[in-house]
DNA sequence: CCCACGACCTGTGGGC
DNA sequence: TGCCCACAGGTCGTGG
């Protein structure tokens, strides 16, 4: 489900619940997500109290109050749910509604408060590690990391320089981790739709100006979709319950023969196959 | 280093 | 109704 906007959503949803609570029961239900989760996994983060819940490009952090840090990335179709105990909580007689997807429930965290906290991700290709905190930056997954897209370290300077020499088009460049972490499929998209930017374009031809224009929109995008609380396509929903909405506002994405928003554009959003993925864009205005 | 492509895994939606 | 194919928000590894 997620690119950075879902992933600060679901975030915002966990943290109250999770943040400053210990985890009073944990359970794996499969060995593996994507990859083996550690042997000792429900062993170390059984007792253990959730100091704060970060983000980190697409990663979700968990600080704990012990050496090492909960990571959770959630693949393509991972998904959080909060469940709260009906009727009396006393402890260990907690009651929960029912879960929704059982089959895909892999991994369910209980905290003392009697919140459960469950995993779902029927793809698998979601995982999640214990990292030790103070090497955390050197892990292979965060070593390499570009700046986050909402940082001030992301301008059209750093763009200049990371695009400089190639020749894939910037819609391919920008889902690279590596040059800015956080954007997905959905918001490269429509961040170069917006600054009317052909996905195609050698990303070393690209100007300086253009690139100075395109990273405000790549901020504007993702900001107001993590106003309007992410995206909701097909299983996403945020983990109270309510749906993300800005999928109403994609003006690229998913809308192949639909007009393009831009305006003054009498343009029809087309989809072409790039780098293995679909690329929406206007082929009228995105020069 | 750069780039294209297949793999990973399961589900869903559209076309026939 | 049922079957088959294309495709899905993300990475990772291989090979040219």
């Amino acid at each position: 489900m997620p690119e950075l906007p879902e992933v600060e959503t679901v975030r915002g949803g966990l943290a109250p619940v999770l943040e400053g609570h210990r985890l009073a029961r944990v359970e794996a239900r499969r060995p593996d997500l994507r990859f083996p989760l550690p042997a000792n996994f429900v062993q170390l983060l059984t007792g253990a109290t959730i100091t704060r819940l970060e983000r980190r490009a697409k990663y979700l952090l968990a600080r704990l109050d012990r050496e090492d840090t909960l990571v959770m990335h959630l693949g393509m179709s991972g998904r959080f749910e909060i469940s709260h105990p009906d009727g009396e909580a006393r402890p260990g007689l907690f009651h929960y509604a029912p879960e929704p997807d059982a089959k895909h429930a892999h991994i369910v965290f209980t905290t003392e408060a009697g919140v459960r906290v469950t995993y779902y991700d029927p793809r698998r290709f979601g995982y999640m590690a214990l990292v030790n905190t103070a090497t955390l930056e050197l892990h292979p997954w965060f070593a390499g990391l570009g700046p986050e897209p909402l940082s001030g370290d992301f301008d059209g300077a750093h763009l200049k320089a990371a695009f400089a020499g190639r020749r894939q088009g910037p819609k391919t460049l920008l889902l690279d981790q590596r040059i800015v972490a956080g954007l997905g499929n959905i918001y490269v998209c429509e961040a170069l739709n917006r600054a009317r930017l052909s996905p195609f374009k050698p990303a070393g031809t690209i100007s300086a100006a253009r690139l100075g224009k395109l990273v405000p929109e790549i901020k504007a995008v993702l900001a107001e979709a993590i106003a309007a609380g992410g995206s909701t396509l097909r299983d996403f929903a945020r983990t109270d319950g309510a749906l993300g909405y800005f999928q109403h506002r994609f003006r690229t994405y998913d809308r192949e023969g639909q007009p393009c928003r831009n305006s003054g554009c009498k343009g029809v959003i087309d989809r072409e196959i790039q780098a293995g993925r679909s690329t929406f864009f206007c082929p009228l205005c995105q020069k």
